[in-house]
RNA sequence: GGGGAGAUUCCAGAGCGGCCAAAUGGAACGGACUGUAACUCCGUUAGUGUAAACUUUCGCAGGUUCGAAUCCUGCUCUCCCCA
């Protein structure tokens, strides 16, 4: 199976430009993706548009992974519908080791001819002057061309509804031109012949290619893939907390775990092709076990146990399943009382935690005090969201529900000194009196 | 440079002198149901307080008024159109 095959079945595929299939059919193509530091880590959004460059490294051509040291300075408007803040570069050096990091954990570098490669446009870009690049580049591709792009109309255009656009600035306008000079950067050093992306890239990927044919009369070839979007049509990679995150500081693994456990089976069937390298037999017969039972769940776990492994590590994703299972089995306080210290610990490992001292402890009047003001606003934010959350029946302690808000602080303290807080059903809160 | 529109609680968006901590919708969170789901239903969404009530909030700074998100003045910012 090609990669083109690959992709579509696996529900990856959105475009491609006429040529790909024949170019990847021909010779060993590198191809690569680029990565703006936005932020210190990538989240799950980003593992997709990974994932396309692990499919072309495993159907044998030559992955890049572009970090955006140069364009993240600008900000890119396409999806955007309003102007960016811009990020400072101290800011951004960080991000972008962050994601060097991870972009590493999924790629193979040392497997010969198709080793992957990191680069990062900020080395061709810190020299590059101003005035060069308008000589050198600008000149090739006129405002028109740059205008028609759907990212750059939706900014520039009312809608059908006659809302008012939101503006463009030149800066974020021209980041199609510094995307598209990247593209003609490694045609020209690295012998990049495809840039991938998700759909939302397409029309800073043609720049790229149309760049490339005017300044060089070269060929090069655009494929993107489909943006991953949960059921309802809204952004994925959101759960309560917000983004989803790679970083096990951001989202501890046990989150993460409990993210692609909780999808629903619509999406857990989608995603499983897009996130895990099983084979498509292997899916099928998931497939269709879960259908059986689908209480079971289990697509979700199946897919919750790949990525998981992948992402962090085999002991992270066993102690993911160990705490759900206590944390969802038909735990009491009994079961809690009975774990050791060290299981207590490993199990909460990833929870919000808090210490107090023996002294703040004995003087919180109320459970209400104690969850707001004692644990420094960690567990609810206000005495007010205290007392209604309880009296909304959403509080437990040491797994038993909290009756009034006026109860006093008169519980058992597992191991001498620990509390186990829940705020509805899937927040947990470790607080320790010392 | 000229003309116009606008800035309201997480977001969108009503309010246009007292009944406004501010309609409605979205989103989020909690509860019931369930498969740690979907659907549905219910509740919550400024702070303190058991409550009555009080404090801070409607771009910023002043003013008018017994009383202002609502009126006036100045400022800042945003958008649109014309040159």
């Amino acid at each position: 199976m090609n990669l083109i095959e690959e992709l579509r079945w696996r529900g990856m595929l959105h475009d491609f430009m006429p040529g790909t299939e024949e170019q990847l059919a021909a010779e060993m193509t590198t191809g690569y993706i680029g990565f703006d530091p936005t932020a210190s880590s990538l989240h799950i959004g980003n593992l997709a548009t990974i994932m396309l460059l692990v499919q072309l490294q495993r159907a044998g051509h030559k992955p890049v992974a572009l970090v955006g040291g140069a364009t993240g300075m600008i900000g890119d408007p396409s999806g955007k519908s309003a102007e960016r803040n811009l990020l400072s570069e101290e800011t951004l050096q960080t991000n972008q080791a962050g994601i060097r990091a991870q972009l590493e954990k999924f790629l193979d570098f040392n497997c010969g001819a198709n080793s992957a490669e990191i680069v990062n446009n900020y080395d061709w870009f810190k020299e590059f002057s101003f005035l060069n690049f308008l000589r050198d580049v600008g000149k090739h591709i006129t405002v028109n061309y740059m205008m028609s792009k759907d990212s750059v109309k939706k900014r520039i255009n009312a809608d059908e509804e006659g809302e008012r656009a939101e503006g463009l600035s030149y800066t974020e306008f021209a980041y199609q031109l510094i995307q598209g000079y990247d593209f003609y950067h490694l045609y020209k050093n690295k012998n990049v012949r495809l840039q991938m992306g998700a759909s939302d890239q397409w029309g800073n990927i043609t720049t790229g290619t149309e760049l490339i044919r005017r300044m060089d009369g070269g060929k090069a070839f655009a494929l993107v893939g489909k943006l991953v979007t949960k059921s309802d049509g809204t952004k994925f990679g959101k759960s309560e907390g917000g983004n989803v995150w790679l970083n096990a500081e951001l989202t501890s693994p046990y989150k993460f775990y409990q993210f692609w456990l909780n999808l629903s089976d619509e999406e857990a069937e989608k995603l499983i092709k897009v996130y895990t390298l099983l084979p498509q037999d292997e899916i099928a017969r998931i497939t269709e076990e879960h259908n059986q039972a689908p209480h079971l769940r289990v697509l979700q776990k199946a897919l919750a146990k790949d990525v998981t492994i992948r992402v962090h590590s085999e002991e992270d994703y066993n102690a993911a399943v160990e705490a759900s299972e206590i944390l969802f089995g038909k735990g009491d306080l009994a079961t809690l009382k009975g774990l050791s210290e060290q299981i207590l610990l490993s199990v909460f490992e990833g929870v919000p935690q808090v210490e107090i001292t023996k002294e703040q402890y004995a003087e919180a009047n109320t459970v209400s005090d104690l969850l707001s003001e004692t644990t420094q606003g960690l567990i609810f934010d206000s005495k007010g969201e205290a007392k209604r959350m309880i009296k909304n029946g959403g509080v437990r302690v040491n797994l038993e529900k909290v009756q009034s808000a006026e109860d006093a602080v008169n519980f058992e303290l597992l191991q001498e000194k620990y509390l186990v807080v829940q705020k509805g059903k899937k927040n947990y809160y470790l607080v320790s009196v010392k």
